[in-house]
DNA sequence: CGCTGACCCTGACGGC
DNA sequence: TGCCGTCAGGGTCAGC
Protein backbone atom coordinates (compact mmCIF):
# COMPACT_ATOMS: atom_id res chain seq x y z
CA UNK A 1 0.00 0.00 0.00
CA UNK A 2 2.07 2.89 1.00
CA UNK A 3 5.29 4.12 -0.95
CA UNK A 4 8.08 6.70 0.55
CA UNK A 5 5.88 9.88 2.22
CA UNK A 6 3.18 7.20 3.74
CA UNK A 7 6.09 5.10 5.10
CA UNK A 8 7.98 8.70 6.79
CA UNK A 9 4.43 9.79 7.93
CA UNK A 10 4.03 6.20 9.62
CA UNK A 11 7.41 6.87 10.92
CA UNK A 12 6.67 10.22 12.65
CA UNK A 13 3.87 9.29 14.10
CA UNK A 14 5.16 6.41 15.78
CA UNK A 15 8.26 8.58 17.37
CA UNK A 16 6.45 10.45 19.76
CA UNK A 17 4.13 7.36 21.53
CA UNK A 18 6.71 4.91 21.06
CA UNK A 19 9.78 6.48 22.05
CA UNK A 20 11.20 5.57 25.62
CA UNK A 21 8.63 2.87 25.64
CA UNK A 22 9.22 -0.77 27.08
CA UNK A 23 8.14 -3.28 24.97
CA UNK A 24 6.51 -5.52 27.49
CA UNK A 25 4.64 -8.01 25.03
CA UNK A 26 4.46 -9.05 21.85
CA UNK A 27 1.84 -11.72 20.36
CA UNK A 28 1.27 -13.35 16.91
CA UNK A 29 -1.57 -14.55 15.72
CA UNK A 30 -1.23 -15.12 12.28
CA UNK A 31 2.72 -15.79 11.46
CA UNK A 32 2.59 -15.77 7.31
CA UNK A 33 4.01 -13.14 5.95
CA UNK A 34 6.52 -12.95 3.01
CA UNK A 35 8.56 -14.39 5.93
CA UNK A 36 7.43 -16.55 8.70
CA UNK A 37 7.01 -14.15 11.80
CA UNK A 38 10.14 -14.92 13.99
CA UNK A 39 7.69 -16.03 16.70
CA UNK A 40 10.85 -17.14 19.12
CA UNK A 41 13.30 -14.38 18.31
CA UNK A 42 10.10 -11.77 19.05
CA UNK A 43 10.29 -13.08 22.81
CA UNK A 44 13.45 -11.37 23.35
CA UNK A 45 12.37 -7.81 22.75
CA UNK A 46 10.36 -8.18 25.94
CA UNK A 47 11.76 -5.67 28.42
CA UNK A 48 13.60 -3.68 25.89
CA UNK A 49 13.01 0.10 25.04
CA UNK A 50 12.65 1.63 22.48
CA UNK A 51 15.33 3.93 21.65
CA UNK A 52 14.42 5.38 18.35
CA UNK A 53 12.04 4.84 15.28
CA UNK A 54 13.43 5.30 11.98
CA UNK A 55 13.03 4.53 8.65
CA UNK A 56 15.13 3.72 5.26
CA UNK A 57 13.45 3.26 1.91
CA UNK A 58 10.02 1.69 2.87
CA UNK A 59 11.43 -0.52 5.71
CA UNK A 60 10.29 1.14 9.28
CA UNK A 61 13.21 0.35 11.60
CA UNK A 62 12.42 0.24 15.38
CA UNK A 63 15.71 0.18 17.54
CA UNK A 64 15.70 -0.96 20.71
CA UNK A 65 18.36 -1.84 23.34
CA UNK A 66 19.40 -4.91 22.18
CA UNK A 67 17.71 -5.79 18.93
CA UNK A 68 16.14 -4.07 15.98
CA UNK A 69 12.86 -4.22 14.88
CA UNK A 70 12.21 -3.91 10.99
CA UNK A 71 8.59 -3.76 9.85
CA UNK A 72 7.59 -3.85 6.00
CA UNK A 73 4.41 -2.65 4.89
CA UNK A 74 4.10 -4.52 1.55
CA UNK A 75 1.24 -3.82 -0.70
CA UNK A 76 -1.56 -4.19 2.08
CA UNK A 77 -0.17 -3.64 5.72
CA UNK A 78 -1.22 -1.13 8.00
CA UNK A 79 -0.10 -0.32 11.27
CA UNK A 80 -2.63 1.19 14.22
CA UNK A 81 -2.33 2.41 17.45
CA UNK A 82 -4.96 1.58 19.87
CA UNK A 83 -5.83 -0.47 23.38
CA UNK A 84 -4.99 -4.55 23.46
CA UNK A 85 -8.57 -5.29 24.38
CA UNK A 86 -9.65 -3.82 20.90
CA UNK A 87 -11.40 -6.02 19.05
CA UNK A 88 -9.33 -7.94 16.86
CA UNK A 89 -9.92 -7.86 13.22
CA UNK A 90 -9.43 -10.16 9.93
CA UNK A 91 -5.38 -10.19 9.04
CA UNK A 92 -4.04 -8.79 12.21
CA UNK A 93 -1.00 -10.74 12.44
CA UNK A 94 0.96 -8.95 15.36
CA UNK A 95 0.21 -6.87 18.63
CA UNK A 96 3.00 -4.80 20.04
CA UNK A 97 2.34 -4.05 23.64
CA UNK A 98 4.24 -1.32 25.12
CA UNK A 99 4.76 -0.80 29.42
CA UNK A 100 1.67 1.49 29.44
CA UNK A 101 -1.38 -0.54 27.89
CA UNK A 102 -0.56 0.97 24.36
CA UNK A 103 -0.72 -1.90 21.54
CA UNK A 104 0.42 -1.41 18.33
CA UNK A 105 -1.34 -3.57 15.82
CA UNK A 106 0.09 -4.81 12.38
CA UNK A 107 -2.38 -6.47 9.58
CA UNK A 108 -1.79 -7.59 6.38
CA UNK A 109 -4.41 -8.89 4.27
CA UNK A 110 -2.38 -9.71 1.39
CA UNK A 111 0.46 -10.95 3.35
CA UNK A 112 3.27 -9.00 0.97
CA UNK A 113 4.35 -7.16 4.49
CA UNK A 114 7.57 -8.53 6.83
CA UNK A 115 8.35 -8.28 10.51
CA UNK A 116 11.82 -8.86 11.27
CA UNK A 117 14.10 -8.97 14.36
CA UNK A 118 17.78 -8.90 14.45
CA UNK A 119 20.76 -8.29 17.00
CA UNK A 120 22.08 -4.62 16.83
CA UNK A 121 25.41 -5.45 15.24
CA UNK A 122 23.97 -8.06 12.79
CA UNK A 123 22.41 -5.98 10.49
CA UNK A 124 20.68 -8.11 7.58
CA UNK A 125 22.83 -7.14 4.31
CA UNK A 126 19.91 -6.59 1.95
CA UNK A 127 19.62 -3.43 3.88
CA UNK A 128 23.19 -2.28 2.65
CA UNK A 129 22.34 -2.90 -1.11
CA UNK A 130 19.75 -0.64 -1.24
CA UNK A 131 20.16 2.12 -3.17
CA UNK A 132 20.32 5.93 -2.26
CA UNK A 133 16.83 7.71 -0.31
CA UNK A 134 15.21 10.13 -2.77
CA UNK A 135 15.11 13.23 -0.33
CA UNK A 136 18.65 12.99 0.47
CA UNK A 137 21.66 15.36 -1.00
CA UNK A 138 23.54 12.29 -2.50
CA UNK A 139 20.62 12.05 -4.79
CA UNK A 140 20.98 14.60 -7.70
CA UNK A 141 20.47 14.96 -11.27
CA UNK A 142 24.42 14.11 -11.99
CA UNK A 143 24.32 10.99 -9.45
CA UNK A 144 20.78 9.83 -12.04
CA UNK A 145 22.57 10.90 -15.09
CA UNK A 146 26.01 8.44 -14.03
CA UNK A 147 23.43 5.75 -13.10
CA UNK A 148 21.21 5.69 -16.68
CA UNK A 149 24.44 5.40 -18.90
CA UNK A 150 24.57 1.40 -19.08
CA UNK A 151 20.69 1.19 -19.20
CA UNK A 152 18.15 0.75 -21.85
CA UNK A 153 15.05 -0.21 -19.95
CA UNK A 154 12.30 2.62 -19.74
CA UNK A 155 13.17 5.14 -17.31
CA UNK A 156 10.38 4.72 -15.31
CA UNK A 157 11.50 1.22 -14.46
CA UNK A 158 14.98 2.48 -13.36
CA UNK A 159 13.32 5.12 -10.90
CA UNK A 160 11.70 2.64 -9.34
CA UNK A 161 14.52 0.26 -8.85
CA UNK A 162 15.81 0.19 -5.25
CA UNK A 163 18.93 -0.65 -5.96
CA UNK A 164 19.49 2.84 -7.34
CA UNK A 165 17.12 4.87 -5.71
CA UNK A 166 14.39 3.32 -2.90
CA UNK A 167 11.34 4.12 -2.22
CA UNK A 168 9.89 5.64 -5.62
CA UNK A 169 6.29 3.27 -6.40
CA UNK A 170 4.52 3.24 -9.14
CA UNK A 171 2.74 6.37 -7.96
CA UNK A 172 5.03 8.48 -7.41
CA UNK A 173 7.23 7.32 -10.42
CA UNK A 174 4.25 8.32 -12.58
CA UNK A 175 4.19 11.48 -10.95
CA UNK A 176 7.54 12.97 -11.39
CA UNK A 177 7.70 11.73 -14.41
CA UNK A 178 4.44 14.03 -15.71
CA UNK A 179 6.08 16.75 -13.75
CA UNK A 180 9.41 16.67 -15.57
CA UNK A 181 7.43 16.26 -18.83
CA UNK A 182 9.39 12.72 -19.40
CA UNK A 183 7.86 9.78 -21.57
CA UNK A 184 8.32 6.75 -18.70
CA UNK A 185 8.89 4.69 -22.15
CA UNK A 186 11.77 6.59 -22.86
CA UNK A 187 15.07 4.26 -22.70
CA UNK A 188 16.72 5.82 -19.41
CA UNK A 189 20.32 6.11 -21.65
CA UNK A 190 18.59 8.70 -23.69
CA UNK A 191 17.85 11.48 -20.94
CA UNK A 192 20.30 14.38 -20.80
CA UNK A 193 21.68 15.80 -17.60
CA UNK A 194 19.22 18.50 -17.70
CA UNK A 195 16.10 15.69 -18.22
CA UNK A 196 18.15 14.36 -15.15
CA UNK A 197 18.25 17.52 -13.50
CA UNK A 198 14.60 18.23 -13.88
CA UNK A 199 13.35 14.33 -13.26
CA UNK A 200 15.20 14.31 -9.36
CA UNK A 201 14.08 17.68 -8.59
CA UNK A 202 10.35 16.64 -9.72
CA UNK A 203 10.45 14.06 -8.01
CA UNK A 204 11.58 15.74 -4.84
CA UNK A 205 8.80 18.27 -4.94
CA UNK A 206 6.32 15.41 -5.21
CA UNK A 207 7.42 13.32 -2.38
CA UNK A 208 7.77 15.84 -0.27
CA UNK A 209 4.03 17.44 -0.87
CA UNK A 210 2.94 14.31 -0.48
CA UNK A 211 5.00 14.03 3.39
CA UNK A 212 3.40 17.50 3.79
CA UNK A 213 0.12 16.10 3.10
CA UNK A 214 0.50 13.31 5.61
CA UNK A 215 0.79 11.02 2.78
CA UNK A 216 -2.91 10.76 2.55
CA UNK A 217 -3.20 11.44 -0.58
CA UNK A 218 -3.58 8.03 -1.77
CA UNK A 219 -6.93 6.29 -1.27
CA UNK A 220 -5.80 3.24 0.18
CA UNK A 221 -3.79 4.87 3.04
CA UNK A 222 -4.54 4.67 6.66
CA UNK A 223 -2.87 6.87 9.05
CA UNK A 224 -2.15 5.40 12.61
CA UNK A 225 -5.88 6.16 14.09
CA UNK A 226 -7.00 4.24 11.31
CA UNK A 227 -8.55 6.86 8.95
CA UNK A 228 -8.45 6.89 5.69
CA UNK A 229 -6.86 9.04 3.49
CA UNK A 230 -8.58 11.21 1.83
CA UNK A 231 -7.71 11.03 -2.02
CA UNK A 232 -7.71 14.10 -2.65
CA UNK A 233 -7.81 14.66 -5.93
CA UNK A 234 -3.99 15.68 -6.31
CA UNK A 235 -2.47 12.94 -8.34
CA UNK A 236 -1.75 14.55 -12.10
CA UNK A 237 -1.77 11.19 -13.66
CA UNK A 238 -2.13 7.84 -11.53
CA UNK A 239 -5.43 6.49 -11.99
CA UNK A 240 -6.49 9.06 -14.74
CA UNK A 241 -6.59 6.85 -17.63
CA UNK A 242 -8.78 7.74 -20.23
CA UNK A 243 -9.24 11.57 -18.34
CA UNK A 244 -7.98 14.54 -19.63
CA UNK A 245 -4.33 15.83 -19.22
CA UNK A 246 -4.54 19.18 -16.54
CA UNK A 247 -2.17 20.73 -18.24
CA UNK A 248 -2.86 20.35 -22.70
CA UNK A 249 -6.75 18.29 -22.55
CA UNK A 250 -5.45 15.86 -23.82
CA UNK A 251 -6.65 11.57 -23.32
CA UNK A 252 -4.14 10.42 -20.47
CA UNK A 253 -2.88 7.14 -22.11
CA UNK A 254 -2.31 3.48 -20.10
CA UNK A 255 1.07 1.84 -21.12
CA UNK A 256 2.72 -1.37 -19.16
CA UNK A 257 6.02 -0.97 -18.38
CA UNK A 258 7.81 -4.21 -16.68
CA UNK A 259 4.86 -5.15 -15.41
CA UNK A 260 3.44 -1.85 -13.69
CA UNK A 261 0.37 0.03 -15.25
CA UNK A 262 1.69 3.80 -16.46
CA UNK A 263 -0.43 6.29 -16.94
CA UNK A 264 0.59 9.11 -18.91
CA UNK A 265 0.39 12.15 -21.21
CA UNK A 266 1.89 11.60 -24.98
CA UNK A 267 1.69 15.41 -26.13
CA UNK A 268 3.00 16.66 -22.19
CA UNK A 269 5.64 13.82 -22.13
CA UNK A 270 6.68 13.30 -25.72
CA UNK A 271 8.76 10.10 -26.25
C1' DC B 1 25.31 -7.73 -15.58
C1' DG B 2 20.66 -5.95 -17.02
C1' DC B 3 16.10 -6.85 -17.66
C1' DT B 4 11.47 -9.15 -17.85
C1' DG B 5 7.92 -11.93 -16.18
C1' DA B 6 6.08 -15.03 -12.82
C1' DC B 7 4.96 -15.31 -8.29
C1' DC B 8 3.63 -14.63 -3.33
C1' DC B 9 -1.74 -13.44 -1.30
C1' DT B 10 -6.58 -11.37 -0.50
C1' DG B 11 -10.07 -8.10 -1.60
C1' DA B 12 -12.44 -4.70 -4.45
C1' DC B 13 -14.70 -3.80 -8.51
C1' DG B 14 -16.89 -4.09 -13.09
C1' DG B 15 -19.23 -6.91 -16.53
C1' DC B 16 -22.41 -10.28 -17.48
C1' DT C 1 -27.66 -11.44 -6.50
C1' DG C 2 -23.81 -13.94 -7.70
C1' DC C 3 -20.05 -15.53 -10.33
C1' DC C 4 -15.85 -14.59 -12.79
C1' DG C 5 -12.02 -12.14 -14.56
C1' DT C 6 -8.97 -8.38 -13.70
C1' DC C 7 -6.34 -5.49 -11.08
C1' DA C 8 -3.86 -3.49 -6.95
C1' DG C 9 0.73 1.32 -4.38
C1' DG C 10 6.09 -4.28 -3.26
C1' DG C 11 9.89 -7.21 -3.52
C1' DT C 12 12.33 -11.58 -4.90
C1' DC C 13 14.03 -14.78 -7.97
C1' DA C 14 14.68 -17.72 -12.12
C1' DG C 15 15.86 -17.46 -16.66
C1' DC C 16 17.06 -15.24 -20.88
Amino acid sequence: MPELPEVETICRGLQQPLQQKTLTQVAVRQDQLRYKVPTVALKRLNGQVVRSVGRRAKYLLLELEDDNLLIHLGMSGTLRLLTPTTKIRKHDHADFIFNDELCMRFNDPRRFGMILVFKKNDQPVFLDSLGIEPLSRACTGGFLYEQIQRRKSPIKSVLMNNKIIVGVGNIYAAESLFYAKISPLRPAKNLSLDDCNLLVKELKKVLRKAIQAGGTTLKDFYSLEGQPGYFTQKLAVYGREGQSCWCCQTRLIKSVIAGRSTVFCCQCQPF
